[in-house]
RNA sequence: CCCCCCAUAGCCCAAUUGGCAGAGGCAGCCGACUUAAAAUCGGUAGAGUCUGGGUUCGAGUCCCAGUGGGGGGACCA
């Protein structure tokens, strides 16, 4: 009899009645209300100290900025997040997925401003929102070790960070060029400044600035940085491989040294092509560089004047203008001459914008015949072109000739015109010259990198105060440890408004600092640290949130850390996810962790969208996360994210449907909730239940681990939607409700749609006599029976056509096989009287033939 | 200019890693329910894989050359 509340259709096939036993039907919000405080009660994500003596796993979401309730990126983010977090527990791992807040920084200051209220206030209101939407939209954190970097109690440690890297030297003051940024009126380190020239945080054009600031001293962990990502091939998105190589910048060459006749000391150029040394026919300087200026002062007057302009000219450029690659060469003779350490050769001396004062040495030497750049400043301003390199096309002919043809040949070639090089090939070359400045003592083998020292002063209020003291003569000293922390002054009568200079400095009674003992006034260092510091680590404080005694564990962090797997957004391809890997290899290095990469695996959420474009305000084109989360609850919308296509992609919201995945939700609920009105009793052995259900079950616990960790969690959710529609089928119009295969469906289906929608997922799995909570519930091995079929399809092509398909046991031999198919009629239709040449089998899926005109 | 990624049905996307192009969803169409519609439920049709070569018995998958799109770097010596 079928339990009641249904009945058959016209079809025969029986509906189920919603009207009939269970008048709320799948009714998410009752469902959410029913479990939130359940989970409250059950605190079920919390871990302690080392564990359970399961294996481990390190979970964690990039935390977020406190602008704001939540939005659709995060709702992103922080499910694929979820997902991987909840499946390891489901896979019976210890799982730490910690949540923490990045709340100091420029967004919180300015609003605050604005608003004309304490950053405090903004940033802790938005938190507190925040937290409330997570609360709901149900995540599995451990809410037991939330941090805030904006807390005095995180950001002591932060400080201690500093100090640390004082200590080191790793951390240290200079004058030089930086960015700023007018507008929020800040310096910014390098990968702060976009391509443009523009800021990535105000969007304002950034202007060069001559002060002193602090820095990390990055560049001494270049190499590692660089040499190290290969371990992370596979691992973290090729494309953020690729960013951070090319960010880090490394080339290796030589240094060679030139003398120019009337100074005193030689000038240093790089060079990736020592070995066409003896094609030098001149010299070129940044025209913004010192030495470009002493040369000219050196000059006649004409040459001073004309220096002048051109440099008042070179000055005037934005960045845009400066990199556009079809420009044609500018320059000017600076009326000096060089000498080639090779051979003696005396070269004019030139200045153009072609040169960049900042990389290298600010000097190169030109090499026009294989350099296009070279070249076509030679060109323009009819200056010598020696071939050195003897370079070869596929068929061995001599390319034309450079000042003849205007294209540099820059590839591997016999050297010539080179004296002791000539005949050897580039490589070769490069070596045997980089020999030769060596042993005459005018050059040497050296690495030059793009990447520069990490600036981390800011002249802003709502960051970690530099634990820095100041005498009047100039002397520093660091702040003793023990008295840390450094807390920032209330920002009651300080004026925060962005003027040049830090507020605090104004704080006159925070900064000045009387020595008990020595009577002696310091003064405390006005600037605070740009926030990237802050998140440089925050992923080791979770171990120790609530420690007061040390920033983090060493024996925590070691057991559970490297971070497992990561997951954020890809706009920190490089500098959050840059950093971090920086601090982790110098706390490595200090002899705090055991490893020297945080990141093991990184996942990189796409962007959401809506009509093909970011989502913003301004646009009209927002889609808020707090009225989709209302409208259609936690689940729906987590599943919407994760079945709109893989995780990195962008999501477009026009392309998906919440009420898609709303339907499939009441579909694979009232599978559970048909179960619990006339289904098999819960603890009911499987084994006699309908077996070709059974596999279909068995299938997918076999395919959804190595779905989710190739982070395929569109296919999952298919997967389960297709599990949902079978099983379905097999209650309506096959095994019936009371088969015990029915039971096991939908206890798998709801173990992993836990990972996706945890409500949903727990109302079923209460529904099917279980205590919860379905998030710590263990997934059932697959049974190896049911996964191999005993019969097969196997196909029969005849080249390369299928004609003909033969149901076949699944261990039928070659020979078996290829008796079959040539007796199998569609074979013989195709064959005919044409003759084999070849036949090959792979039992039990497929024979094809080959064949030709007889 | 250099490097990386992507292109499958009207749309979003699968395809056991070289073996029958289709799992799932959206939109569509048909049917059930309804006085009717929406919602819901059931059922269906629909591409030969951006283009051109190549390797192979066999290519969406591998190789080469393009086209289109996305991203990064860039007068970096």
């Amino acid at each position: 009899m079928p339990p009641s509340g249904e009945r058959r259709n016209e079809n025969g096939v029986c509906v189920t009645e919603q009207q009939g036993r269970d008048a709320e039907g799948y009714d998410f919000r009752a469902i959410q209300e029913r479990w939130l405080p359940v989970w409250d009660e059950l605190k079920p994500f919390e871990v302690e100290g080392l564990g359970t003596g399961r294996p481990r796993k390190y979970v964690l979401d990039m935390f977020p900025y406190p602008s704001g309730d939540l939005h659709m990126g995060h709702a992103e983010a922080f499910c694929f997040g979820d997902v991987l977090a909840r499946y390891w527990r489901g896979r019976g791992y210890d799982v730490l997925h910690p949540i923490g807040w990045d709340s100091f920084g420029l967004p919180a200051e300015n609003a605050a401003i604005k608003r004309g209220v304490d950053p405090r206030e903004w940033t802790y209101a938005n938190i507190a929102q925040q937290k409330a939407s997570f609360r709901l939209y149900a995540p599995s954190f451990d809410w037991s070790r939330v941090l805030h970097t904006s807390d005095p109690e995180y950001y002591r440690w932060n400080q201690w960070l500093f100090l640390k890297m004082y200590e080191k030297g790793l951390a240290y003051r200079k004058a030089s060029w930086v960015n700023w940024d007018p507008v929020d009126q800040t310096v910014l380190a390098n990968e702060q400044v976009l391509a443009d020239g523009t800021s990535e945080r105000s969007g304002a054009l950034v202007v060069k600035k001559k002060l002193t600031q602090w820095y990390f001293r990055i560049t001494d962990y270049a190499d590692r940085l660089l040499d190290d990502l290969d371990r992370l091939e596979g691992a973290w998105p090729a494309k953020v491989l690729n960013m951070q190589r090319n960010w880090i910048g490394r080339s290796r060459g030589a240094e060679v040294e030139f003398e120019i006749e009337g100074r005193e000391e030689k000038v240093p150029v790089f060079t990736t092509r020592p070995d066409t040394l003896f094609g030098a026919t001149f010299m070129v300087v940044a025209p913004d560089s010192d030495l470009a200026a002493e040369l000219a002062s050196g000059a006649s007057p004409e040459v001073r004047m004309q220096f002048q302009d051109y440099l008042a000219q070179t000055q005037k450029q934005t960045e845009i203008e400066r990199q556009s690659t079809e420009r044609e060469k500018t320059g000017m003779f600076l009326d000096h001459f060089a000498v080639n350490p090779v051979n003696g050769e005396r070269i004019p001396v030139w200045a153009s914008d072609y040169v960049l004062a900042d990389y290298g040495h600010g000097a190169i030497m030109a090499v026009p015949a294989h350099d296009q750049r070279d070249l076509d400043f030679a060109l323009k301003f009819e200056l010598p072109v020696r071939v050195v390199v003897d370079v070869r096309d596929e068929d061995g002919a001599a390319l034309p000739d450079p000042a003849e043809s205007g294209v540099a040949t820059s590839g591997d070639g016999a050297l010539v015109n080179s004296g002791e090089l000539d005949g050897l090939p580039k490589a070769e070359a490069i070596a045997k010259a980089i020999e030769l400045l060596e042993t005459r003592g005018t050059g040497r083998a050296t690495t030059t990198y793009r990447l520069r020292d990490w600036l981390i002063s800011r002249q802003r209020y709502w960051g970690t105060p530099i634990p820095i003291l100041h005498g009047e003569d100039g002397e520093m000293k660091p702040v003793d440890p023990a008295s840390l922390p450094v807390e920032l002054p209330a920002s009651e009568g300080l004026d925060l408004k962005p003027k040049g200079s830090s507020p605090l400095g104004a704080a006159t009674e925070w900064a000045t600092v009387e020595d008990p003992e020595t009577g002696r006034t310091w003064t405390r260092d006005p600037d605070t640290m740009d926030t990237f510091v802050d998140s440089s680590w925050y992923y080791l404080r979770f171990l120790s949130a609530n420690d007061d005694t040390q920033a983090f564990d060493p024996e925590l962090v070691n057991a559970w850390g490297p971070i497992d797997q990561y997951a954020g957004g890809v706009e920190h391809a490089i500098l959050h996810l840059l950093y971090s890997r920086f601090i982790t290899k110098v706390l490595h290095d200090l002899g705090y962790l055991d490893f020297d990469e945080p990141f093991t695996a990184l996942l990189n959420q796409g962007m959401v969208l809506q009509d093909g474009a970011k989502m913003s305000k301004s646009k009209g084109n927002l889609v808020e996360f707090a009225s989709e989360l209302s409208a259609h609850g936690a689940d729906a919308l987590r599943v919407t994210l994760a079945f709109a296509g893989p995780p990195e992609d962008d999501i477009d919201w026009a392309d998906v449907s919440v009420q898609g995945s709303a339907k499939f939700l009441a579909r694979a609920w009232r599978i559970a909730d048909d179960i619990e009105h006339g289904g098999a009793p819960v603890g009911v052995s499987f084994d006699g239940g309908d077996t070709a259900l059974r596999r279909a079950t068995h299938h997918l616990l076999a395919d959804a681990p190595g779905l989710v960790e190739a982070y395929k969690f569109n296919v999952v959710v298919a997967r389960l939607m297709e599990q949902v529609n079978v099983t379905r089928k097999a209650i309506d119009s096959g095994a019936g409700i009371a088969d015990p295969a029915v039971r096991e469906s939908a206890e798998a289906i709801s173990m992993i749609l836990s990972l996706f929608a945890p409500y949903a997922a727990e109302d079923m799995w209460a529904k099917l006599g279980h205590e919860p909570t379905v998030a710590l519930a263990e997934w059932p091995a697959a049974i190896p029976e049911l996964l191999v079929q005993d019969e097969v399809t196997m196909v029969v092509q005849v080249d390369g056509k299928v004609r003909d398909k033969i149901t076949v046991p699944a261990s039928i031999t070659a020979e078996e096989a290829e008796a079959l198919a040539r007796a199998s009629r569609g074979m013989q239709r195709a064959v005919r009287d044409r003759q084999i040449v070849n036949v090959i089998v792979r039992a039990p899926k497929i024979v094809s033939i080959a064949t030709k005109p007889a």
